[in-house]
DNA sequence: CGATGACTTGACTGCTGTCAACGTGCGTGG
DNA sequence: CCACGCACGTTGACAGCAGTCAAGTCATCG
């Protein structure tokens, strides 16, 4: 089942963070049930959200981290502002957190909008602070997760830094592959929950060109992608691409 | 006075922390005399590093986090590695920490070297850890500088995106300026630390690119450079170029 | 079933990478 | 102190790749 899939991972039932199928990413591990239950109090509850919705506006006062449960969402700078067209940060999926980067300004520096019908759980920071007071545990998860996302948003720097539009898409899928795979999805086989002009909005390239980017690697055999579901084919030679030769051999014709 | 400081802010002298022209950045607020000299105490107090010394190699076991103090250093992948090309993942200036994002894995991803004599701070982190325990002060400053960097992080991601050499040189200079002024220095008149080439790697252009890109900026009165030396004269119409218009019409200067 | 928006594809222009030569400052060693 | 070598930086020529404009197809939703 690819997670982009519209369908909610769960239904969310009355039921708490045990029976969440991303527990082992938002729960500190190694809390008694009664600690779990402090922290679950603290938590609210997911309500599904449909596509489009706004999740966070940028300058908005921050007061709680949300958690992805189930969806997938993208942070950005609406055209208006920022420059003359959008401009995408990241795309973040179930077990991601959003608002990290807010705690140390005090405010949302970013938008934050549902790329597909999502849920999300609110955890108000606050309390949430304070019972990391009492709880090792919880406030070493909490670091460990700010430093997980640190070398996440790094990674995706390096992506960025490379030359070429092939090389680009080729990073982009390839850390996909890797986060869904780290959910336990198929790291071969998932579902885009983002349009082109999301992706080209993020590597800073043009609609026109991913979208021919894809039928290229369709062609060379790279993937195959029919729509937003893709299968990844050519693992090795993506990886090549994306971390390897600028623009291959170069065809000198002199 | 360390003997062999060369031209550090503050050349280290037996004092602590108090006297370090970046306590404000390094030292959480609100420590008592007796908090502050038991966090001095688990500091290892600077050495100056030569021009390309390798702080920090990839893989290698976290152990402690650097505080640079003076100086510069880049984080970056090799050539020989991750691809054709050196990639620099970014530069770090005095008061920024390394090895926040190795919290996480439990060794460096990257490696780091220093761009000129530079001194760092070590602070193992077991020990920041345990003390971190008893001074929620000294908690919580951790956690706004993971916060803080990661907002940079994503700004730096945000400068990537941009299409264009010209836009993203531009949001380059402007981030560095940013940074300065943080620190306290100017923001309009700085020193590049990095050669041209660190910057291209940096940038995902070419150094003959970077090169012809100052030169482009100071014929169009956007700068004067000399050297390492930049000034920054046109902060608005940077801006501009940074932040709007893909290319604009292009004032050509015959 | 029509409207709307997303995606694909084509033609053309221009930016930017590549290759290459040259100038220049700095460190090294005589 | 000077000469040399070398890495860095600048500039030019050229070609390939990607952005822009634009037309056309196709799904999805009302």
């Amino acid at each position: 089942m690819a997670p982009g899939s519209r369908s909610t991972l769960i239904s969310v039932p009355g039921g708490g963070c045990e029976t969440c199928a991303l527990a082992r990413l938002c729960v500190p591990p190694g809390l008694d049930a009664e600690a779990l239950g402090r922290l679950e109090r603290l938590i609210e509850r997911p309500r599904p959200l449909g596509r489009g919705t706004v999740l966070v506006r940028s300058g908005q006062r921050f007061d709680a981290l949300l958690a992805v449960h189930s969806g997938a969402v993208k942070a950005y700078i609406p055209a208006a502002a920022g420059g003359g067209r959008e401009q995408v940060i990241d795309f973040r999926f179930p077990g991601d957190l959003i608002g990290l980067e807010a705690v140390s300004l005090g405010r949302h520096p970013y938008w934050v909008q549902a790329l597909e019908t999502t849920t999300v759980c609110r955890i108000p920071f606050e309390p949430l602070e304070r019972l990391s007071e009492e709880l090792p545990a919880l406030r070493r998860q909490l670091l460990r997760l700010m430093s997980r996302t640190l070398a996440r948003e790094e990674r995706e720097i390096l992506g960025m830094s490379k030359r070429g539009a092939r090389q680009r898409l080729a990073a982009f899928l390839l850390d996909l592959a890797r986060r869904f795979r780290e959910r336990g999805y198929s790291s071969r086989s998932f579902r885009l929950a983002m349009s082109r002009s999301d992706i080209a909005a993020h590597l800073g390239l043009d609609t026109a060109t991913v979208s021919r980017l894809f039928t290229a690697f369709r062609h060379e055999g790279l993937l195959a992608v029919e729509r937003k579901d893709v299968r990844l084919q050519g693992l090795r030679r993506l990886a090549d691409l994306a971390g390897h030769v600028p623009s291959r051999p170069a065809p000198r014709v002199s």
